[in-house]
Parts: structure tokens; sequence; C-alpha cells
DNA sequence: TATGAATGAGTTTTCATTCAT
DNA sequence: TATGAATGAAAACTCATTCAT
């Protein structure tokens, strides 16, 4: 272990939490190591730097951290996709800049995929928040004409999993930002723009970005 | 267990042969049920009504059944949709036909699914058969400027995706061919084709199936 | 381990079987020597010439395979009370007889007081059967103007608490019949006996017996 | 964790008696609570409101602490029964003023009771105490011609074991009166006094109490 | 081949005890 | 002295795998 989110967090709080965010970068580094499945607890005490017994001064078992972990780190992606998202009106360049920004993000961030991906089911309000995050810009897209589809949940499940097929295609090599680019383009032509448009959108969008 | 697809493969053959499809069979129905990581080799054997030890003359261990299983699941997945491929020369049509087909399979031996989802990467032969299978349509469609698209690898992984999402969602509902309707027109927008084109290749592709 | 109670019941059935007594003859062994909560599982299978998780394939925990053994005990010490009971027709005889039987299989079978005493709130039903025993002995004591009590539940307690002192006082040591005799007399006593009465009937009970 | 015996005890003294007392009280309500066995250190400390290390800055162990707390309980218990013996002549009113007023005491403090219980055989010199201080009472009883037994230590035992059925029918119920008079019945009549002598005996005692 | 009991390494989990603050 | 987090030995429990029948 180096550093890790969690504990940049709790960097100046007390012992307890500082060890509490030593085992969830652990676990997370685990995770994205190893897998869900296969992370054993004593893995990640001993990633941590701890104790066995230690984790269970913390939590109890490794849903619980997992719980944990892949809710932080949501967390945090959504805080800094909001720094990026204020002031932009155009649906499609919204749609093109969240994109971009969570792909950029999470294959920065190599570790946190696998959590996120792995936890998927263990958040259902982080799921919500996330949908009705989407849906009010895809909707917001149809309202601006630009996008041609009825906004519906199965669609955001659509859109969810192409930006996941960018992620997961950068996750075991370097970064590529056309293939991020790429999937924009089929974001945009899945929610009903022509081809040329939903190059132009993210023509326009790079430039602003 | 009651029967499954393997066991009907094996129907009159040998014991040894019987015995080894009711260890698929209850194996790919043991998945469904709790996945493949909680699934435990006696689950399985229990499924089958054999004894524990009984796996061992048969696999060497879960990857291997589970390996088996999806292949001769995948297997027979193409098996059933190359018959309706015959004979079908536009490709939109080939991908509604394609898509639909698929879905409609998965959604109803149901079992089918935690298999093939769970074991995706079990399988690189068998994704490597899919996606030139795929991929030719894509191309055609692209020949016959049905699509506006480059046809690579990372667009296949999508298309790929948007159908699971379509399988997922009537994974524990009672299956909805709006759905896959649905996603029929994502796929074919996702390749370029307009919205109104798209709805108007899955018009003709439902007359002709 | 040697042989045990338990053992004997299944010498001739299944391998499984046969396990299980051995097990449950260890428990009784280790828990007459270190007591019901210092046996650990681990103590049981290796005084039982077994493997660790053996234990599991038998009972789900200690809890578990103690109430048996604590069952199975107590039903032999029914079924060998039972049989030198029949024909006894004077209450009082019957009281000294099955006190003076209960203490000297327990003296005798010395592994079995702890599993019994340390048992008796695993086993409400057998508990049951006992107290319906002693009470009929008891009414017809009072029946036949032996007995000059109100027979109570609360008055059997008594009458085992006594009983338990006699056991208590052998197990450490060579077992003294004057001490079951001595309790006898007590037992008698406390059911309204004057002390020659008392003393008479024991005398009678050890002639007959 | 309200009060308890031994922060009356402590009231006035110093933070470190205090704090001991507080452990102690929290030891007896917790053995009452959940048993000697199952009783956790950091129950103890938990239920007396401290620091989970606390614990060592005043006992090394459980078995200490146990011991201690069944100590200062019984030497409480001894104290309280001390003052309503005096005077009394008759050897039959002082047993049954003894068993009366300790049995009350047992379920007035019902916590008490599992310490006592439990900790008997951490209290040898309390017991040689309990026995000496009944052993003259039964001998004055034989010297008074009341009782027609001879004294000895299992004879103690026997009376002892009696009372200690009282208490634990009242333990997890009301008090109930009448339960203590029929064991002081059953106390007496154990000890050579007839029915009817036992009977008025009691009635006598409960006159002058 | 099928059986299914036994195995024991691998993990999880508990909790008395230590120790820096 | 009090704190309470960390420790790690010890115990419980799981389950893939072996093997005698």
């Amino acid at each position: 272990m180096r550093h890790g989110h969690f504990q940049d967090l709790t960097a100046g709080r007390g012992k307890r939490e500082r060890t509490r965010s030593a085992l969830l970068d652990a676990a997370v580094e685990v995770v994205a190591e190893k897998g869900v499945e296969a992370a054993k607890i004593s893995d990640i005490t001993t990633a941590a730097g701890l104790a066995n017994g230690t984790f269970y001064n913390h939590f109890n078992d490794k849903d619980e951290i997992l719980r944990e972990a892949a809710y932080g780190i949501a967390f945090e992606v959504v805080r800094r996709l909001d720094a990026e998202m204020e002031g932009i009106d155009d649906a499609a360049i919204r749609v093109v800049t969240a994109t971009t920004r969570f792909v950029s993000i999470l294959t920065a961030e190599r570790d946190w995929s696998a959590v996120l991906l792995g936890g998927a089911d263990r958040l259902p309000d982080f799921r919500e928040d996330l949908y009705r995050y989407l849906r009010s810009d895809l909707e917001r897209g149809v309202a601006q004409k630009k996008f041609d589809v009825e906004v519906t949940t199965f669609l955001i499940d659509q859109v969810v999993a192409l930006i996941a097929v960018a992620v997961r295609a950068q996750l075991h090599t370097a970064p590529d930002p056309r293939l991020t680019r790429e999937v924009c383009g089929s974001v945009l032509r899945l929610l009903g723009m022509t081809p040329s448009k939903a190059a132009r959108a993210i023509e326009a969008a790079s430039r602003q970005g």
C-alpha cells in the first residue's frame, strides 16, 4: 500500500479513521488485482499492513467493506464529474463530456473499475442517483430535439453498458482516447443522432473541454 | 433436475455419457441459481442426483465443467441461430433477426444466460466465432451502405453489450418482446442508421420472421 | 478412544454410523475430562482419531453433538433402570432402588455424569420423561400412605438435586455405597418418612435387590 | 449499569476503587445475563461504561474478577444473614430462618445467584465458612434432639443442594414465598424431623421472623 | 464407474491481551 | 490511570479432493 483515495480523505483524522481507510484502500487494491470473489480478508489486511483481526474491528465481512469502498468511490467519481459538467447546456455535449470524463477517471484510477463493476449490485441507491443524473441529460436532449428516443430505464441501461465497454477496453491496456471518442459517438447514435451530427457534437465537446 | 439440454443430446448413449450430461445440466442449473462463484461441486452433484466423488470421474474441476457447459450451450445457440439466418440478405434484417432470436433463445432457456455471461472469458474460441459471425454481418451492412461505421472489434463489443443488456433485463421477469425490439433499434442506430430507417428495418424483419 | 457406548450400539452398522458413534463417544470422553465449555471440536475429533473436518460431516456444532450424546446416554440410563424396576410394588423400595441404581450406573460409567449434568437444559423432553417417571413413583407412595408430601414438580426438583449430590460426591473418588445409601435415606425422609421407617425401607430394598 | 453492590461499598472512596467496583458490578450483571463462560471481558467493560483495556488495570483475568465478585457477594450475604440469626436458639428455627433469609436475599438480588452458583468452586474458603456455619446449626439440632441424623459434610451438601433448588426455581419468575416455605419443610424432614414437626417449626419461625 | 466418507489445507472469525497515547 | 486500536494465537468452519469399497 502506498496511499489511496480513502487515506487521503482521512489524512488528519484519528487513528481509527486512518486504519479504516487503509483497509478500504487495500480492499480496492486487492479486488482490482484478484477480483471480488478471490479477494480474501487476509489479503486485504496484509495489503494494508495490518493484523488479521484488525479487519473485524472495522467491518463485519467482505461484503460490508466492499459496499463501503464502492460507495466511497462512486461518490468521488460523481464529485469529480459534477465539477466538469457545470455550465454546459447542450445535452449532446453534456453526454459526451460526462462519458469522456467518466472513462478518463476510471482509466486514471485503474483499481476503481473492478470495485465499481464488481459492486454494481451492492449499490442500489448509487445506481439510482447515477440514473437520475443521466436521465435528466437524456431528457434535456430530447427537449432540445437533439436525441430522438424515448427515455426509459432500459435505455439508460444501454448507455451505461456502452460506457462500461469503453472502460473495460482500457482496463488492461494503456488508455486510448480514440476508444473513448468512439464510444461517445456510439452513445449519441444510440440516442438517435445521425453519425455526422454525432461526430460534430464530439468535435464541439473536445473544443470546449 | 428434470431433463436438460445435455441429457437430450446423449439420450440413447452409454451410461458414462449420460452421467456426464447430468452433471453438465446440473452445473447449468446451479450456476443459474447461485452464480458461478457460489456454486460448489457438491451442489452440482447433488442437483444431478449423484454422489460427490462422481464429479471427478468426468471433470477435473469446476472450471472445466463450466467451460464445457458454456461451450455446449454456445454451440447450441449458434446452431439455432444459424437455422434462422439462412437466406437473409439484407444486413439490417440479419442483425435484427440475429439479435431477436438470440435474446429469445436465452429468455426461453433462462438458465443458459448465467453460464454464458459468467463464462464469457472461458470461451475465447467461441467468442472469436461469434465475433467473426457478427463482423461479417456488420461489414455486409457497410458494403450495402446501410451501416455508417467502422467495423472494429471494439464496435462489436458494444453491440454484444447492448444485446446482453436486453437479455439481463428479461432474466428475472417475464420475457417482454418490446424490450427486444427496442434493443434492436439501439443496435441499428449504434451502427449508424437513423432512427426512422432503423424502425423500418425492424418492421421489415418482423414481417419476414 | 477405546470403545464407548455409542460404538457398541452401531457395531455392525455402516461406516457413517460408526464414525458418528466414534465422535459421540469422543465427545463424552472429552467433556468428562475438560468440561462442556472447554471442550473444543478439535479435541473431540482428535480423541476420535479423526480429521478435524470430519466433525462437520456429522454435526453442525458442539451443541448438536452434546445434545445428542446427552440424549443417547439418558436413554440408555433409563433403559437400564427400567429393567430393574419391574415387579417392585412398594413405592419406597422403588424409590430406593431407582436412586441406588441410578447412582451406581453413573459412578460405573463415570464419563456420563458430566454430559448429563452439563447437558441437563439441552434435554427438555428427556427431563419431562424422567419427571413423569419419578412422579408416578412418588404418587404411588402417597397412595400407599408411605410418603407424606404433596407431589409437585418442585418436589421432584429436590429429589433430583439430592440424587445429583450423591453422583457428584462419587465422581472424583472411588464409589462409596454408603453415600448412596445415605442419600436414599435423605430422599425418603424428604418425602415424609420418619428416619426409622426410611432406614427400614432401605434395608428391605437392599435385601430385595 | 445503574448502581450495584460494589459501587455502594466504595461510594466515597478514590477513583481507582470506584472504577474497580464498577467492573465488579458489571461482571455480576453480565454473568447473570449470559452465564460465566459466555461472559467476555469486553462485555464487562462495556457494561461498566469503561474502555476495554481498563480491565487489566484492576484484574488479571476473568477468573480473578469473578472470584472477587463471588467473594464480595458471599460476604455480603453472610453479613445480612448473621444479623438475622442472632438470638435464635432453637436449631430448627435457625435452619428455617437461615434458609428463608438466604433464598429471599438471592431472589431480591437476582444477579447474585448466577455468580454464586457459577463461582461455587472459586470460593473454597467461603464454602468452608458456610459449611462450618451450617454444621454448627445442624449439630445444635442434633444436641437438642430435634434432628435425627449424622452430621456429615455430605449431609450439608444435600441441604445446600435443596436450598439451591429453591433459589433456582425463583430465578426466572417472580419470588414465591410458598416455594421457600416448602423447601424449609424439605430441609427439616431431610434432617429427620417428621412432616408435622417440620411444619410446626416453620410456623414458629414465621411468627418469630 | 459410482459411491460417499474422510481428509486437511485454507479461511474466517473470535477475543484475551498488549501498548502507545 | 484510562483509553481503545491493534494484535495474533486459537478456534471454528468450508469444501475441493482423495480413496477404499
